[in-house]
DNA sequence: CTGAAAGCGCTTACAG
DNA sequence: CTGAAAGCGCTTACAG
C-alpha cells in the first residue's frame, strides 16, 4: 500500500497554494511579509497552516537567485583561530546577525583559497578571522560579496578595527605584572603562533603596557629550549614577570617552573591570554586576560549589516558605537 | 576618469564565453569537465583562462537550483560539542569531504530548529554532532536532505554508529584504573554536561571497563560540593580512582585534590577524556582518554557521500570499514 | 564544437 | 487579493 500523500519532491510555493487554495503570488506575500500587500489574516492564516503541514521550507538557491540577495553569512577562521574565546565571539556575533535576519556558518580554512567555497554557497557576506589573500579580496570584489574583518589585528588605516586588538592584551599583561612590583619583564611565546602578527602585536602592546621598555622577548621550541629559559629567570635575583603568548603557553610555563621549583608568584609571575576554562584550575590558578566581547560581537554583526545594504565602502559613515565596556580586563588569579 | 572594464555585476558564463570566443554552452563543458562532450586543448584553455581573467565563480544558487545537486555539507554542532577533540574531528572529516568534492561549513545551533539555515543554505547533506530534533527530522526528509549522524551516543538499530562511543571512553577510563590498582572506582561529573547521554553513556562504560560494578558515581555542582567529595576521598583508607566526565572537570578535581593536600596519584588517580591540549600541564599531568579520529573522520565523510548518492536509506550496503585502528587509547602521566 | 532552448523555484511588478 | 508573466544564472539534452 503505497502512502498517498508522499510527495516524490520537495513541497514548492506551488503546492502550498494549492493547499491553501489561493494563488501561487499570495503565498510568496504572505511568506514574505511583502509591506505592500495587504492580506487578511484568514488568508494569512491559511498560507501558514499549509506551509506548515506540508513541511515548506522556501529554496535558499531560488530565492538567492533571483533576488540577488542571501541571509548567509561565512565566517571564515584560520585552524589557529579555534580557540574558547574566539568560538565565543564567533557565537556571539552569529547571534546577534541572526537577531539581524543572517545565518551565520563557519568555514575552517585548510586549502588557502575562498574560490571552492565560493563556488559551493553564495553568502550575503564575510567575515574573515583572519588576513585575506589578495587574489580572495579581489574575488569577493568581483563577486560583490562584502568582507568585513573580524581579527584582532590592527589594519592601518582600515576603519572597521574593533576596540581589542593585539596590543591591547600584551598591554594589560604587562602593565599588572608592572603593578606588582615585577622588575624584569619578558614576553614569551612558543615559535609557532599562527600567525606571526599575532605575537607581534602583542609584544608590541606589552612594550606600551610596561610603561616603556625594556621587555624582553623569549621565543622558545620544545621542553628543553623552555628548561633553559626557566634557569635563567630562576637565577636572577629580579622577580620576573611574564607576558605568556596566551593560556596555554603559560600552563607551560607553570608546569616548567613548577618542575624547576621556582616559587610562583613569590620570585616569577606570569599572565596568560584567553581567560581559558583551564585557567582557574591551573597550579597556581592562572591570571589571565579576558575578551569583552559582547558589545564587540555587536559592532562586528552591525558592521556586517551594513556592509551588506550599502556595499563593501562604508568607512566614514559606521563608526563602532562607543561604548563604556573595555575591550579586556584582567582576571587576576594566584599566579601573580 | 571611469575604468573602462570594471564591470557592474558580477560575471557570468556569458560573459566568459564572450571573452574566449566561444559559445556559452562550451563554457559549461569546460567548466564542468562534462565527459559526454570532447572538446579540444586550446578552445579548452582558452576558456580557462578567459575565466580566471574574469575573476568568474560559477553561482553557486544557480547552480544548486538548475541541477538540484549541492557540493555544501552542513555540519551542525551543539554548543557543548565546540571542544578542541571535536572540533579536530569535525576538521578532519572537512578534509575528507574536501577530498571527495565537497565543502563543509559548520553551524554551532542556539535556537533549536534547522529552519531558519535550510532556508538560507541549500545543503547536499547534513552532519549532525547531536541528536535532531524530530522536526527537523521531518522536515529534512522531507527536503531530501540526507542526514548522517555523527555523534557518539549509541543509538540502537542506526547504521551509522562510528567506533568510538560514550561506553568506550568510560570503559578505557576504569579499565586502567582497575590495572593501576585502585580499588575504589567513582565515576565524577558535573551536573551540567549539555546532553546528559554522555556523561551516561560513559559511566555506563566505565561499568564495563571496571570489570563489573561497583562504580560509584557522583555529580557535583559547584565548588563546596566538590570539596565534600574530596574529603570523602580524601578520608577513605582505599585507593580511589576517579573517572572524569571529561579533562575540564579532571582539572577542577586535580585543582581540588592539591588544595586538599592529597597525594595524586599515590592515594587518588584522575582519568580525563579528550586528551586536551592543556593536559600534559596539569598538576601532576592527566592522564587522558585520545581519540582516534583519523579513520573515523574517513568513515563518516564516506557515509555522507553515499547518503548524497543514493539516499538517505543505506543502512546494510555501507558497512564501516573495518580498521586495526582503535577508536581512542588512553594517554599515560602522572595522575594515574 | 555551436546555437537555440527548457526549466530549476523563486520574487516581484503589472493589470485586473 | 488573482493570474499571467519575466527573469535571476545555470545545466544539459538536442539538432546541427
Amino acid at each position: 500500500m503505497a502512502t498517498h500523500d508522499a510527495p516524490r519532491r520537495r513541497p514548492t510555493a506551488q503546492d502550498v497554494a494549492r493547499a491553501a487554495g489561493v494563488s501561487r503570488a499570495t503565498v510568496g506575500f504572505v511568506l514574505n511579509d511583502t509591506p505592500s500587500q495587504t492580506i487578511s489574516e484568514p488568508t494569512r492564516r491559511a498560507v501558514l497552516a499549509a506551509a506548515e503541514r506540508l513541511g515548506y521550507v522556501p529554496s535558499a538557491a531560488a530565492r538567492t537567485l533571483r533576488s540577488g540577495r542571501s541571509r548567509l553569512v561565512l565566517c571564515v577562521v584560520p585552524p589557529w583561530a579555534t580557540t574558547e574565546a574566539l568560538s565565543a565571539f564567533v557565537q556571539r556575533t552569529a547571534a546577534e546577525l541572526h537577531a539581524l535576519g543572517y545565518v551565520t556558518v563557519t568555514h575552517v580554512t585548510t586549502t588557502s583559497s575562498l574560490r571552492d567555497l565560493l563556488a559551493a554557497a553564495s553568502p550575503a557576506a564575510v567575515i574573515s578571522l583572519a588576513p585575506v589573500d589578495p587574489a580572495d579580496e579581489t574575488r569577493l570584489r568581483t563577486l560583490r560579496i562584502p568582507c568585513v574583518h573580524g581579527y584582532l589585528l590592527d589594519y592601518p588605516g582600515h576603519p572597521h578595527t574593533l576596540p581589542l586588538t593585539q596590543q591591547t592584551m600584551g598591554a594589560l599583561q604587562a602593565g599588572h605584572l608592572r603593578e606588582r612590583g615585577f622588575e624584569r619583564l619578558v614576553y614569551v611565546q612558543p615559535a609557532d603562533v599562527g600567525h606571526p602578527g599575532r605575537a607581534d602585536g602583542r609584544y608590541t602592546g606589552a612594550l606600551t603596557g610596561a610603561g616603556g621598555p625594556p621587555v624582553e622577548r623569549s621565543v622558545y621550541a620544545g621542553t628543553e629550549a623552555l628548561a633553559a629559559l626557566v634557569r635563567g629567570w630562576a637565577d636572577d635575583p629580579r622577580r620576573t614577570g611574564l607576558c605568556a603568548f596566551d593560556d596555554l603557553t603559560a600552563l607551560e610555563l607553570l608546569a616548567a617552573l613548577d618542575r624547576a621549583g621556582v616559587d610562583v608568584p613569590g620570585h616569577v609571575g606570569v599572565v596568560g591570554v584567553d581567560d581559558s576554562s583551564a585557567a582557574p584550575f591551573a597550579h597556581p590558578p592562572l591570571t589571565s586576560v579576558r575578551f569583552n566581547l559582547t558589545t564587540q560581537a555587536r559592532d562586528l554583526a552591525a558592521w556586517v549589516h551594513a556592509a551588506v545594504r550599502h556595499g563593501p565602502a562604508i568607512p566614514a559613515d559606521t563608526p563602532p558605537p562607543a561604548t563604556d565596556e573595555p575591550p579586556a580586563q584582567l582576571v587576576v588569579r594566584a599566579s601573580t
